[in-house]
DNA sequence: TGAATTTGCGCAATCGGTTGCGCAATCCTT
DNA sequence: AAGGATTGCGCAACCGATTGCGCAAATTCA
């Protein structure tokens, strides 16, 4: 059934069908409520494709996600997808989903120039940014989920750094001072903000880091078995791990190499660690809402409403001891 | 830049640009070739979204995703949807998702009756699926990544059941029989299929299966542990755990609570569980690939290709120890 | 060489909504 | 009561591609 039918059915015009279905421009109350009625009754819904064609507007949201990123993590991708997902329905919008390669953005320009996204998201900021350079230069709307180093780009982040700032804090609070940071490539932003938030917290107390107690581009579950001996061996009394998957293999190993008097904390805080018994603390996200707010940030900029430049997603630090 | 421009560009019709541009038509070599290489050199790419609304055709497959499976989970559904992506990308489609909760499938509908897509996969099928159910009143062509009780559906699928016997065979002749199993709720046709595996290794082998071995409704990291010990309590040599995350709190508990001369194995063999020393052997599925398939099934019932009513996805047995 | 095909291309309708403009009819003003 | 403002609705032109049909020119066949 298309809209026709609907006014030649009623005896109205195809434009007062239009009006009254989507609630713009100027119909009677009694006209809009048969116009409803009836298309309710008869399982009315506007072809999306005629009215995206028309409006110049799709309203599909993508979300770019590299494709290195979905092997070897916790489903971080996954869980933000889905608060996507939440605030794309809650404002009838859908979701489209690409992954990239590294340095790829054929598929990204084939979507944009395709015109099948009214906005994108862009998952995992890296330091250097080919597709946030790319989109801004194309002058398409844009959202990053987490910090990018431009600062004219809209982002939705946690506040890693002080996230980390604080569980480091925290932790030399407790008198452990010989504390290890596990954390994955420098290139990726978030880690950039991990390392920094560590060695502020250090500097704020006073106290001095050995070089051997952090281990950066660390990938892979044998590269953070690895790292984790390093860690002991400098004689670490703490680790602390950029996140859960690190976390995770982390607290195998050390139970597994039967090292004690070792703990060590994470970040996210995914089913992935819950209840292992070495870990003492965890900086706590909720991923599901940090993708919700992402999407409506998103969504609040194609429709033209005021955003902000950063919004921080809330976090706190869980201790379990 | 839209085909009216090239057209009087080049002095010709919009139908012939069109024409020459889809490959479609009858157009001179000369005349294609003049259109082709103005198109590439001003960057024009044809707005998908008219031809979508000409053609009714999206070019876009939908991937459904029920809600609860994000938490507490391997990251099956983002390595899966890389598949389908890498699937989609290959045949020029796109992938539209969409979380639905447990029976709630307004947002199917409304993806649906907005022809937003032109087919569907759907994941994670359910013994009483009325996704399933929906799609195949409404005539939308759909596929299901995992088996579904009802054959007329097409289906992509790992051979569960085969491998979860073979697993449980290859377990029986290690002179292990006091096996326990640890699988999700059986509304899941997968658990389903892991059971029967499961029971029809030992009936073949000849041997008996004691009830408090087989744990079926595990949902979560405690229930996997309390699972755990209960197998352990009844003296259980093995545990053969439904999927990598009930492998990896399985692992962890084991550790945990000392017990000794208990190994496991499991399914999928994703990261979340290499390396970890107790596991013994695990059915390998590289659920991208499986995603892959999935994709490339569905596309090819779209562009109406001869497809095999049921498809199953390679697996392989990896002996760790 | 004349008839029958085939080829290359344009015309115009179509896909199904959206929206600016215009015109009556109705509603306020004072 | 008269003038202006507002309301309700239809007309028709879009949005940007696709495609059946038709026609002239080129090609093939007998």
């Amino acid at each position: 059934m298309i809209l026709d039918d609907i006014a030649s059915e009623l005896g109205l015009s195809k434009s007062t069908v239009s009006r009254a279905i989507s609630g713009k421009g100027r119909v009677g109350d009694e006209t809009r409520k048969r116009v409803i009625d009836y298309a309710e009754t008869h399982g009315f819904t506007p072809n999306s494709i005629a009215s995206s064609l028309a409006r110049s507007r799709t309203n599909n949201i993508g979300v770019v996600i590299p494709s290195e990123a979905f092997s070897n993590e916790i489903p971080f991708f996954q869980e933000c997808l889905m608060g996507v997902c939440e605030a794309a329905a809650k404002h009838n919008y859908d979701v489209l989903v690409a992954t990239i390669a590294e340095g790829d953005i054929s598929v990204l320009k084939r979507i944009v120039s395709n015109r099948k996204v009214d906005g994108i998201l862009l998952t995992r900021s890296l330091v250097v940014d080919y597709p946030a350079d790319f989109l801004k230069t194309a002058h398409v709307p844009f959202v990053t989920v987490g910090s990018s180093s431009d600062s004219n780009i809209v982002q939705v982040d946690t506040d890693t750094l002080n996230a980390c700032k604080g569980l480091t804090a925290e932790t030399l609070q407790k008198s452990k001072t010989r504390i290890a940071l596990i954390i994955g490539p420098l290139e990726y932003i978030v880690n950039q903000d991990r390392l920094d938030g560590f060695t502020s917290a250090f500097k704020e107390a006073g106290k001095p880091i050995e070089d051997a107690f952090i281990v950066k581009g660390v990938t892979g579950g044998k590269a953070v078995k690895d790292a984790v001996m390093q860690a002991v061996t400098a004689k670490a009394d703490y680790i602390l791990c950029g996140d859960d998957f690190i976390c995770a293999k982390a607290a195998e190993q050390l139970s597994a190499s039967g090292v004690n008097g070792v703990r060590i904390s994470s970040f996210y805080n995914s089913d992935v660690i819950r209840d292992y018994s070495l870990v003492d603390s965890v900086v706590n996200v909720d991923v599901r809402s940090y993708g919700f707010a992402a999407g409506e940030t998103l969504i609040k900029l194609l429709e033209h409403e005021p955003v902000e430049q950063k919004t921080y997603v809330s976090h706190n630090i869980l201790n379990y001891h």
